[in-house]
Parts: structure tokens; C-alpha cells; sequence
DNA sequence: ACCTGAACACCGTTCAAGT
DNA sequence: ACCTGAACACCGTTCAAGT
């Protein structure tokens, strides 16, 4: 209503707070990917000055933490409706699989979330599923706390290798195409002299689509959560 | 010999040459870390305009991915010894131990390798070896073929979380000490309301010293690993 | 308390020009 | 072919000054 003859004709400029530095961040992250998501771009996009926003987040991994953590909550299904028997595996794959849509419908967002320490609430939430789904298939507690962590860092690595890189730079650096080239070639021209086994798995080391190898790993990370106790020894 | 009064009495100006950019970078990475090697940085120490550093490397990535390649080089173990039966898990543990020490020399390292496509000669004869040592250890060569990715990146992983970060900053981004305190207030004040099982569990997320996990970890990648068939079926 | 402009101290990469 | 300086287009963060 006060006639602030705002720039551009935005919708009138809204207060700064947190939540809306959060909202804007996103929304760049998601045209222009996490990387371009700046203080300086993002202090542009609300109008106001970058020493602004420091008011209200600490500096830029904080801000992208948040951003991630934002981004992860919007994902995770209401709380648990009550797991079927037997359904533990499918829910804790499905659960793993929307962590992984996240990570890949923001260009840039993996590889951030493999560099930052995500203690938001969401986060935490999604370890508290993952623990919680484990338990109920049978799992020792001990092993499914430490085990949530590695599922999802392993989860947040393959979306990383596989997701788009930050925007339409040409060849920028992560770019999963060329990426995925030099690692063909560079495994295929592996000298069986100086890489006997690389060289005859050649074709075991690039085979399997993304998917078949997501499944594989998780299939791995429980089998093997399931078998190796946790040192100090909880009874098995 | 030639007189040139090269500033700072440098030892006289070598060449350049895309070796002695690499040995340069490793230099202010052990020094200052990582982030800290530059292109500018780098040219500077060479005595150099940053421009003429584009002759030899691509970008800043693919000197970093080489520095990481040299190092990981010069701790691989001369050429794999024949293995005493039984003994191929530990020496596989210790080969994984070597890689993780480089990560940890040289501060921003493994966070730096989390996010770059690693192509270089000695990391394929790492993969190498490892494949090579799990099918000693009996694994089915498919899987031991997609274990060794498994293996790398969660060793890498878990260096970046322990591992130094750039430098003397004061609470630089990716502090270990800052990362862990801000996890251990997450966890411990975690809402059982919210996140029943990491509550009933904070304890058990918690414990541990860094070794045990580590060691936890690389015995569920094995563990599952052998236990996990490849699609797509070779005889298990 | 909140917000600002300006400054400080950096970056990667390219390019016309030189040798 | 190799090397250079200078420029272009950015960064994060701080700080004195305003309201």
C-alpha cells in the first residue's frame, strides 16, 4: 500500500527475513542452478543490498545449508504412516529415491550437499526415517543409526556424478557428459600392463545404467549394515 | 647461466611445463591448502602471468584433478606384491588407509576430490589394485568391479568430513570442529516428538572415533558387496 | 535494530598483442 | 609456439555511516 516506487514494478518489495532469503535462493538455484544462487545475486533479485542479508543468515554455506534442508522437507512424505511388515524395504527405498529427485531437480544442489554439514531439521528428520525404517526391518539399532549416514552420503555422491552441472556453461567443469566420456576412455585405454584387472573388467567397470547401480548400492549398504556389528559390541 | 635478473632471487626461472605447475600446486596446498592453489596463486610462485598457465592445464579442475592424481601416485604402494592367501583383506584395508593419509595431508584435498572426476593414471591403478585384491578375496569380479567406486568414494567421503579445511581461517566453512558441534547440538536436541529414533538412538549416532567408523564402513562395503549380486547375472 | 553503499581482497578465463 | 598484461565478469565479507 505505501507508495514506495519500487524498481521494476515488483510486486511491491517485501520485508526481508529469512524465510523469504531462503525462498529467493531457491528460486534461483532452480533456474540458474545452486552455483549461481549468490549472496550478491540474491541480494539483487530482493532489491536490496548484499551486507543486507547477513543480518539474517551467516554467510553462503549456511544459506545453502538452509536451502537444502528447505528442499529436503518439501520432499519427505507426512510422517510415517505405519510400515507394513515386510514393506520396510520398499518404503526405505522410496524414501532414498525422493531424497535423490531433490538433489537432482536442482542443478548444482548435490555436489553442494557433498561439501556441506547438513544439521537442519529435515536432514535430521530424513536420518530419523531411514534409523526408524531400519529398526523395523530387523536391523540392530546401533547399526541402523550409523548406517543412515552412509546411505545417504552414498546416495548424495551418484546423484552428484550423475546431476546436471550448474547451468548451460558449455563443458563447465562437472558436467556429467564429458565426465563420464573421460572416465570411458580413460578406462577402456587402461594398459593391461599397469592395470591388469581394471583393464579385464573393463566392461564390468561401465556397465549398468544409473539406476541398476543405485539399486545395487543400497542393496549393498543394507546387506552389509545387516552383518558387520558396530565395534563395542551391543548384542548381536 | 643466462643473466636474467629474475626478481627475488629466485634459483632461476625453470621452465615452464605443466609438471612444474603440478609440483608448484602441491607446494601451496601442503602449505595453505587447496583452495588456497590458485591459478593466480600458482602463477605467481612461477613467477608467471596466470594466463600462460592455461597453456598446459585446461582450468582450474583439471589441475586439481592432476594434483590429486600425483598424490594419490606417489602414496600407492610399489607394484602390487603377490599376495599371501588371507591376507588380501588387510591389504586392502592398508591400501585404503594410504589413500585416505594423502587426503588428510594436504588440507581441502578430499573435499576437492568429492567433487572432481578423477580420470588420471593412478587412480585408475587404485581401482586397480583394489579390484584386484577383492577378487583374491574371492569376490565375483563384476561386483568387485563396481565395489572399488563404492570403496573410493566412501573413503573419500569420510575424509572430507574429518579432514582439515583450507587453512588458518577462523571458522572457515567445513571446519571439522565447528561441522561436528553443530551435528552433535542437532542430534542431541533433536525433538522426540519429531524424530523418535534418532532421538532414542542419539547415543549410538554419536559414538565412535573416527577409526571405528572408518573401519565399520569398509566392513559393510565388503561385506555387502560380496553378498550383492550385479544385474544382469553372471554366475554368482 | 536494520539497512546501505562502498570498499577490500580476492577469483577464473579470455584475448589482443608481443616475442 | 609460447608468453604477457590487461581486461571482463564476477565472488564473499566487512564496516562506517545512515535511518
Amino acid at each position: 500500500m505505501t507508495p514506495t516506487n519500487s524498481r521494476r514494478e515488483r510486486p511491491a518489495k517485501p520485508a526481508l527475513s529469512r524465510e523469504w532469503i531462503i525462498a529467493e535462493t531457491i528460486a534461483i538455484a532452480r533456474r540458474d542452478g545452486l552455483d549461481r544462487a549468490t549472496m550478491r545475486r540474491v541480494a539483487q533479485a530482493l532489491d536490496t543490498g548484499q551486507s543486507s542479508l547477513y543480518v539474517y543468515v551467516a554467510n553462503t554455506a549456511e544459506l545453502h545449508t538452509a536451502v537444502l534442508d528447505e528442499l529436503v522437507g518439501s520432499a519427505l512424505p507426512e510422517s510415517g504412516a505405519p510400515v507394513a511388515s515386510g514393506a520396510w524395504r520398499s518404503d526405505l527405498e522410496a524414501l532414498l529415491a525422493s531424497y535423490a529427485d531433490v538433489l537432482f531437480a536442482f542443478p548444482g544442489l548435490a555436489r553442494a550437499a557433498l561439501v556441506l554439514t547438513p544439521t537442519g531439521p529435515n536432514m535430521l528428520r530424513l536420518h530419523d526415517r531411514l534409523i526408524g525404517l531400519m529398526i523395523d526391518g530387523g536391523i540392530e539399532p546401533a547399526r541402523a543409526a550409523w548406517g543412515a549416514t552412509l546411505l545417504v552420503q552414498n546416495v548424495t555422491a551418484s546423484a552428484a556424478e550423475h546431476s546436471t552441472p550448474t547451468s548451460t556453461d558449455i563443458d563447465a567443469p562437472g558436467d556429467p557428459d564429458a565426465d563420464w566420456s573421460a572416465l570411458t576412455d580413460a578406462v577402456r585405454s587402461a594398459d593391461p600392463a599397469v592395470a591388469p584387472h581394471l583393464a579385464a573388467q573393463a566392461d564390468a567397470v561401465l556397465s549398468g545404467t544409473p539406476a541398476q547401480r543405485s539399486t545395487w548400492m543400497i542393496g549393498v549398504l543394507l546387506a552389509g549394515i545387516a552383518s558387520t556389528p558396530v565395534p563395542g559390541g551391543t548384542i548381536s
